[in-house]
DNA sequence: AGCACGCCGACT
DNA sequence: GTCGGCGTGCTC
């Protein structure tokens, strides 16, 4: 008899490879083991074990490395991905096991100096000036230190060596400071409270009284205290160590309503309970102000995981993390894969965020991949937003979710006042974009000395740029799309692949002199006209290809909430994320854009976009106003933002899905294929989506119903797949793949779909 | 991911 | 005549 371990590699490959273990060596699923492959040595996960008889010609397992094994939540995470996602099992493990890398390995600990009291045998003007610097009997860093006595790096170190100074490993910071659930705060609203309660105990729990009988202070309403809610005697309390009920939560509430504040508190419940919790966010909305709200209700920030966290503070916040210390990640989506030891949350932020979908490598949406690890961990998952996505609340409609409201903003804020400026009645003079009601409203703005937001979602200056001479509109070399032209770089660049040439003074065409002439709005251009109309006003465009990067945008949108700008042109940048405190009036310049693109999700973008975007008016107690300048203002999109009627706008949208023969929880796969191969298969007279029959039920938007994007000499198509509860739609697309005839080359098939009815 | 094999274009 | 481009395939 022969053990024999079944090792899952992190590579692109679909099936664990088998391994001897040698003996003496005990393994358990989940170890993480050295095993050889081909030539070298590689990391592997024991996928599992069993005896064979008779003796192989397998491989041996080199042995086992010196890392916390893979939990089986984790393992099962690994498996329902990669079925899912039709991406390899190494794959889908390569995204767990980021193993401790080399270079962050070997990046030296931080070294302090402070002076010893020994005096230097030389006496330099140089070393005097650190040793004054120094006289503190401080730790400082090297290089500070030198830098603070306006020195080099070499007297510090000749002063090491000279024995005046003594080196000392810095106690690195601490990655993961343990936050306190008990820390007072501002007392919730009633509303908050009862939202916080439903979250954390689940259907079927009596509430506990909204209102404090007895107000102690801050910090003292029923949430705040463990215990305190028994000791009430007010039926079910939320007791100490009792873990929030699991399963999916749909956490929508209005913008304003502070709904971070109520999920805070299920974020402290799981805490209590000795449970660790995940705080998801698309990147964008990472700042450091939710930070700081953080660091009001807990005492301190959250360790953050984010693709800028890097090196060293990487590794040992996943160790934090592994170890059970970090008690709350709040994190990008990556951080979903992080080893938590013992998770009891998972909150995910603007749930409805197209951030949550990574589009390379293993095709996945966070969400739904936080909804599925959930349900692996046996912990609840909080879906959060003020706009929440179709499938969201679809599951929440059919119970497959609670849903748990916050109808009111906070504090009896208002929700701002929406109108519509329709473009055909009062449209702008010709050359211009800003309409006569929009120009006055923010006159009066300025006036009362409050700030505007001008939104356009279009970076650059103008979406086309065409040649008044023979006609020639520029468009990308390598994708199906018109160049922008970006007036502050001097190019015109692609806004799909990035590929970006020079404004050329003449045509490329027809070589006419000063004759291209910039076709429809950008953010740029409706900055030029903004201060054309009020020169000695500040203005800022915010987008990002804001310059001089990320860092500079940050410190210009906290410059922006602190009301050191009078207007604001901006794009869907300014709709996350940052809140903008000052802000009275918001314009919406073309609410019509992303209305007719063909992607079967552009209403339900358009109007969460535009429902956030409005959303960011109102200062303290006033509401503010929105005017959004349209073409069809009887758009069931526009409609629904004008009368705040969201309930209806979402009830029509499913229903148009489901006349469309389309499921309400998109199932949408897309199938990428180089522009060599479909062209190949239009030579034979095919459209290469339609080359075979798609699976039972399904329908591709291929060629004929909608135009292609070409990215990067890729066609990606969509297809959209409508297929019945519980059927295993990667069979179907596997399936469908094989009997499609395959031209040279991969063919990928990314799946989204509500991971639910897979489950 | 690495690393080999392999088949066509411009060079010491 | 070879060097080298990266497409394809394999690793228990």
């Amino acid at each position: 008899m022969t053990d024999v371990a079944e090792i899952l590699i992190p590579l692109a490959l679909d099936t664990a490879y088998s391994y001897v273990v040698p003996e003496g060596l005990r393994l358990a699923e989940g170890d993480v083991v050295q095993v050889p492959l081909g030539p070298r040595e590689t990391v592997g996960v024991v996928w599992g074990l069993a005896h064979t008889a008779g003796g192989s010609n397998l491989r041996p397992v080199t042995g086992r490395v010196d890392a916390p094994p893979l939990s089986e939540p984790l393992r099962k995470l690994v498996d329902w991905i990669a079925r899912y996602t039709l991406a390899p099992k190494g794959s889908a493990l390569a995204m767990v096991l980021r193993l401790p890398d080399e270079a962050a390995a070997r990046e030296t600990a931080r070294v302090g100096v402070r002076v010893s009291g020994k005096t230097p045998a030389r006496a330099t003007p140089a070393r005097r000036k650190v040793l004054e610097a120094a006289a503190d009997g401080a730790l400082h860093g090297k290089s500070a230190l030198a830098k603070a006595a306006g020195v080099s790096l070499g007297v510090v170190d000749g002063l090491i060596d000279d024995g005046a100074l003594e080196a000392v490993a810095v106690e690195p910071e601490a990655v993961a400071p343990p936050p306190d659930p008990d820390h007072p705060r501002v007392p919730l609203s009633d509303a908050q409270e009862a939202a916080a309660i439903a979250l954390i105990a689940g259907p079927g729990t009596a509430l506990l009284p909204a209102a404090d009988p007895n107000p102690a202070g801050p910090g003292a309403g029923s949430l705040s205290r463990a215990g305190e809610g028994a000791s009430r005697g007010s039926g079910e309390s939320l007791a100490h160590a009792e873990p929030a009920a699991p399963g999916p939560v749909l956490l929508e509430g209005v913008t304003g309503s502070g709904k971070t504040e109520v999920y805070f508190e299920a974020v402290a419940h799981c805490v209590r309970a000795g449970r660790q919790a995940l705080i998801l966010m698309p990147e964008i909305a990472l700042t450091a102000q939710f930070l700081d709200r953080f660091a009001a209700r807990f005492g301190v920030r959250p360790a953050a995981w984010h693709s800028g966290v890097g090196g060293r503070r990487r590794e040992r916040l996943r160790a934090a993390v592994a170890a059970g210390e970090a008690r709350v990640v709040v994190g990008a989506r990556s951080a979903l894969f992080l080893p938590f030891r013992k998770l009891g949350l998972i909150v995910v932020d603007e749930e409805h965020e197209s951030a949550y979908k990574q589009e390379d490598g293993v095709h996945y949406h966070a969400r739904d991949m936080a909804v599925v690890r959930g349900r692996l961990e046996g912990c609840p998952v909080v879906l959060a937003s003020a706009t929440p996505s179709i499938e969201s609340r679809v599951n929440a409609e059919r119970g497959r979710y609670r849903h748990v409201r916050l109808p009111e903003r906070f504090g009896g804020r208002r929700l701002p006042d929406i109108r519509a400026i329709d473009m055909r009645l009062d449209g702008p003079e010709r050359g211009r974009f800003l309409s006569p009601p929009l120009i006055n409203a923010v006159k009066a703005n300025l006036a009362a000395g409050e700030q505007s937001l001008l939104f356009l979602n279009r970076r650059g200056y103008a979406p086309l740029t065409l040649c008044r001479a023979c006609g020639h509109r520029y468009r990308c070399r390598n994708c199906s799309t018109w160049l922008v032209e970006h007036r502050f770089r001097k190019a015109l660049v692609c806004h799909q692949c990035g590929y970006a040439e020079p404004r050329p003074q003449a045509c490329t065409e027809c070589g006419t002199f000063d004759n291209l002439t910039a076709c429809g709005p950008g953010v740029e251009r409706i900055a030029e006209e903004v201060s054309e109309l009020f020169p000695d006003r500040r203005i800022i465009v915010l987008s990002s290809d804001f310059p001089g990067g990320a860092e500079r945008l940050r410190l210009e949108l906290e410059a922006v909430a602190a009301g050191e700008c009078d207007i604001v042109v901006g794009t869907q940048l300014v709709a996350k994320g940052h809140n903008f405190p000052h802000l009275t009036l918001v314009g919406v310049l073309d609410a019509d854009i992303g209305l007719t693109s063909g992607d079967p999700r552009a209403a339900e973008r358009t109007f969460q976009l535009l429902q956030q975007v409005t959303g960011r008016a109102g200062r303290g107690e006033r509401p503010g106003r929105a005017l959004v300048q349209t073409y069809q203002p009887t758009h069931p999109v526009i409609a629904a933002l004008l009368s705040g009627d969201a309930e209806r706008f979402y009830a029509e949208e499913v229903a148009a899905r489901e006349a469309a023969g389309l499921p309400p929880f998109g199932r949408l796969a897309a199938l990428i294929v180089s522009a060599a191969e479909r062209e190949a298969a239009e030579a034979q007279g095919q459209a290469l989506a339609r080359t075979a029959e798609p699976p039972p039920g399904a329908m591709v938007l291929g060629p004929a119903e909608a135009p292609l994007a070409l990215v990067r000499g890729r066609y990606r198509f969509r297809l959209l797949v409508k297929t019945e509860r519980n059927v295993d739609l990667q069979s179907y697309l596997r399936d469908w793949l094989a009997r499609a005839p395959k031209p040279r080359g991969s063919v990928r098939v990314a799946v989204d779909v509500d991971p639910q009815s897979f489950l």
